[in-house]
Formats: C-alpha cells, sequence, structure tokens
DNA sequence: CCGTGAAAGTTGAATAGTAAATTAATCATG
DNA sequence: CATGATTAATTTACTATTCAACTTTCACGG
C-alpha cells in the first residue's frame, strides 16, 4: 500500500464527476432490475442466459461463465443451482476434463431469453443508451475502456 | 409497458459502450471494496460515513441518509444496526417528530473516517479519475448527468 | 509411476439484502 | 376533535452473497 501523504483530495469537477458516475451506476442496476422483475429474472439471471445463449452449444464451463460474468466461482455456483432449479439452465459434465462442468442452456431457458431479450434491450434503450447523443456515447466508450483494462489487470492478479 | 416491437437492437458501437460501462462499473465497486477491506470497511459503510461527517452535526435521519445512499429504509435500517454494533454510528431520537431517528457519526466513526478518506480518494483516484484525460472526465460528467436525473425520476415515481 | 501442488467446482455457515407486515406518530379534513 | 390516510422506521422471514474448507482430478518433476 502506498504512503497516500501525497495523493490531492478531488477537486470539485472530479468530485461531481465520480458521483455521478456512482449515481448512474446504481441506479441504472436498480432499473434494469425492476423492469426484469415481470418476468421473473434478476439481473444476474439475465446476465447468465445472454452469455450462455452467444456461446458455442449454449454451454460454457462454469470457470469461464464466471470469469465473463466477473463473479466468483461459489457465487455462480449457487447461482446456477437456483437457475436449474428454475428449469433455465442444465450442468453437463465435460469429458476432456473431469473435474470440469459445463452449464447448459435448456430449451426453456433459451425461450425465456428470446422473449425477455426485446424488453430489456428496450429498457437498456430507454435508461441509458438513448439519452445520449451518439458521438457522446462513443465518447464514453472510448473513456471508459483504459479504465476497464486497468481493473481487469487489477483483478486478475488475484 | 411499452409493446417493444418496434425497439432496435443495439448496434456494435451502442453494444460495446454498454459493456463497458456495465464491467466498469462492477469491477469499481469490486476493487474499491478490496481497498477499504483493510481497514474493516465495506463500500457501504464508507458512504454512511461520508454521508454523516459531511452533514450538519454529524447527523442525519435515517430517511433521508436512505435518500440519499440511495439504499431501501430497510436495508439502511440493518446497515445502521450492523454499524452501531460496531461503534461507528449510535441512533438518537427526534425532539420535533417522536417517529423519527437521527443516526448519528460517534467519535470512533469521524475518526475512522478520518483515518480511512485519504486511502480512499488515493484509491478512486488510482482507479478511476487519474485515468482520464480531465476534459475527458468533464465530458463523462456531463454526458451522465442527464441520465442520472432521467433515473431519480424514475426512482422517485416509486 | 508416484507424490505434490494447482485447478475445477461444490458445500455450508455466516453475513448482507429484499420484501412484506407491523408499530407508532403525525397529518388533514369533514 | 375524531378518524382515516400517510409517514418514519423497524421487524421478521426469506433470498442472495461471501468466505473458508473440502473433494476430485489433473499436470509434471523427480
Amino acid at each position: 500500500m502506498t504512503t497516500d501523504s501525497d495523493t490531492p483530495w478531488l477537486t470539485d469537477q472530479e468530485q461531481r464527476a465520480w458521483r455521478t458516475h456512482l449515481d448512474v451506476s446504481r441506479l441504472l442496476m436498480h432499473q434494469l432490475e425492476r423492469d426484469l422483475q415481470p418476468f421473473g429474472l434478476t439481473n444476474n439471471d439475465y446476465e447468465i442466459l445472454v452469455n450462455l445463449s452467444e456461446a458455442e452449444d449454449r454451454r460454457l464451463r462454469m470457470s469461464d461463465l464466471a470469469a465473463s460474468t466477473l463473479q466468483s466461482k461459489s457465487r455462480l455456483s449457487h447461482q446456477i443451482t437456483r437457475m436449474e432449479n428454475a428449469g433455465l439452465v442444465r450442468r453437463e459434465s465435460c469429458e476432456s476434463d473431469r473435474r470440469g462442468l459445463y452449464a447448459v442452456l435448456t430449451d426453456e431457458g433459451w425461450d425465456t431469453m428470446r422473449r425477455v431479450a426485446p424488453h430489456h434491450v428496450a429498457s437498456v434503450r430507454r435508461h441509458f443508451i438513448d439519452l445520449f447523443a451518439s458521438e457522446d456515447l462513443e465518447a464514453l466508450r472510448t473513456s471508459l475502456t483504459p479504465v476497464a483494462e486497468h481493473l481487469r489487470e487489477r483483478r486478475s492478479a488475484l
């Protein structure tokens, strides 16, 4: 850990930018969660469905799924158990590595995904995407990308 | 709810901007949480401390604190109970409205805040603020502000 | 081959968060 | 001035998340 004795406090501008980012990310998650609720899904459920439905054979190794959804293995394991009970996914064992398991989208999971996705997209548009001028959105992406990279590095450095 | 039948899917650009925002907000929260961990605080704890320490008499009504931290009353109530057990805050009853309670920062809470804040600021700088050119940060704030306003409206519309 | 360490994944207990019901005080108005 | 609605906050029960411990399999150096 650094000494921090030489770290300047945030300027007013920085402070506001930071707070705004914070507020947007929290409020947005709440709103998306609420929009998903009528379909009986949480944000987490939805993200699992997205990842699996985009994957080869609609299946992913538990570890890969955990990595791509930025969750711990433990959390994913519980999550998949719940979704398995809900009939959205199932576990299948892996030939090539007998420690491994696949999480596989069931037909019901696939149908759910196809049914819910348009609503979710509409929600993301309404509460986020469509509120930017398109050049602003691109600027956002551009300036956020190095932050994401920085953070991903930190993360993988356990 | 709208029909969504006319909602266009996200373009590649939009998709990437959206994903990046999502990743940054999650990764960032994780990282900040990790940086606070050595001090025995969570992000939530810290935010309560910030709000109380900036408030008149280092105290806020439960409802106001809940509103400004964007939490439900129930969650805040649990949170304050925990922090009370940890000695960081205490509850005090309110003269003017006998239904009401203040959450008050204890001396220990105040000390903790003063001790931890510099580290937290350093963390926010290292993992977010300092990764932007300053005009980018201002652009971020500008483009995010209407989103925050939009979402706050939705929220208050119960 | 054999043993040792790392990797994949799960489990169970403890902690945190959500949701609905509950208590108690205040407000508003006929 | 009483009563029905609203507001403040908590409580209880339930669901989700974290954390540490554990099992099984794999990899690979001796």
